[in-house]
DNA sequence: TGCAGTGTTGCTTC
DNA sequence: CGAAGCAACACTGC
């Protein structure tokens, strides 16, 4: 469920977390014995030369592109880390019960983590910390990236930057158009657009927005998409702002939960009241392109 | 008890 | 070729 916010606030406090920390040891129990390839590294071969790669090495600075934590080292190789689904970092103190085969934060990690026993990747430090992945169902990934071609191939066709100063109404509009058939929702989470928006804060966008979900990309008048577009920049800066989502497994690098589940005004609220005052809608879900859409079935509104 | 639901990405199928 | 659907995984809730 990492979504910009997120992965935003993961980096930014890993950024000064682990900052010129040194890596010292890694532990996975990355195996996933049914689907090669999307395991949380790739195999025991890749583990061990990453391993090899990162020890001794120096943290300089920590940054994301898109729902991608980017860890940089001194040696200007950068780990890569999606989140995916139910995956986030943390950072503390942690020791491994050889009895119980788990890895668990003493009085000087993040106790109250109900997901350390999902701990599926460690990061030791020489100074004794450590930064850990904790990842329910093993969807996350982590990698290295060594060269320009590593970069394009995990980087490269991720879209724009929504959150940057670039990001003009006129770009915005013209990625909007290059999926004219496309509903509104399939289109602003196309990472190959421009990056960060997933189901939370896109049903979150539209609702603020005055639109459904099903709306085609295509029929959205420009007044429409001017206020789409600053929408999407306002629910990202207030995920960012509440310190992102915590609705599910998500939790922040210190262990502490983001705030942004109880500013939701559709997301998970199927069944309840619109909470917009003027308007005495309810909450619906529908699945469009695949995934869950919460919407008000009165005051937003289908353009098609 | 069993199965739909949870969401990101990329591969397979049509 | 583009769109749709599924698979990876593990747990919750009805």
């Amino acid at each position: 469920m990492p979504e910009l916010p997120e992965v935003h606030t993961t980096a930014t406090q890993l950024n000064s977390l682990i900052k010129n920390k040194v890596f010292s040891g890694t532990w996975s129990n990355y195996s996933s014995p049914h689907y090669k390839g999307k395991k949380i590294v790739k195999d025991d071969k890749y583990f061990k030369e990453f391993t090899k790669n990162i020890l001794g090495e120096k943290v300089t600075s920590v940054d994301r592109r898109g729902k991608n934590v980017l860890i940089n080292l001194s040696s200007g190789n950068t780990i890569l880390v999606h989140l995916k689904m139910t995956g986030h970092l943390l950072v503390g103190k942690y020791n491994f019960n050889k009895k119980e085969g788990v890895w668990a934060a003493n009085e000087e990690g993040p106790l109250q983590d109900p997901f350390n026993q999902y701990i599926r990747f460690v990061f030791m430090f020489s100074d004794g910390t450590c930064l850990v992945m904790s990842d329910m169902r093993k969807f996350g990934k982590i990698t290295l990236l060594q060269s320009e071609e590593d970069i394009r191939r995990e980087l490269g066709e991720l879209g724009d930057e929504p959150l940057e100063k670039d990001f003009t109404f006129k770009i915005f509009n013209e990625k909007l158009n290059l999926k004219p058939n496309w509903s509104i929702k399939k289109t602003i989470m196309d990472q190959g657009l421009f990056v960060g928006v997933g189901n939370i804060y896109s049903d979150e966008a539209m609702w603020l927005t005055k639109i459904h979900p099903n709306s085609i990309t295509s029929s959205l008048s420009p007044e429409i998409r001017k206020i789409l577009f600053k929408n999407i920049k306002v629910v990202l800066k207030k995920g960012i702002e509440f310190g992102g989502d915590s609705m599910q497994d998500y939790r922040r690098p210190d262990g502490t939960p983001g705030k942004f589940q109880m500013r939701h005004n559709v997301y998970q609220r199927k069944g309840e009241g619109c909470k917009d005052v003027k308007c005495n809608g309810v909450i619906e879900r529908i699945v469009v392109g695949g995934r869950s859409s919460h919407f008000c079935n009165k005051c937003q509104k289908l353009i098609s």
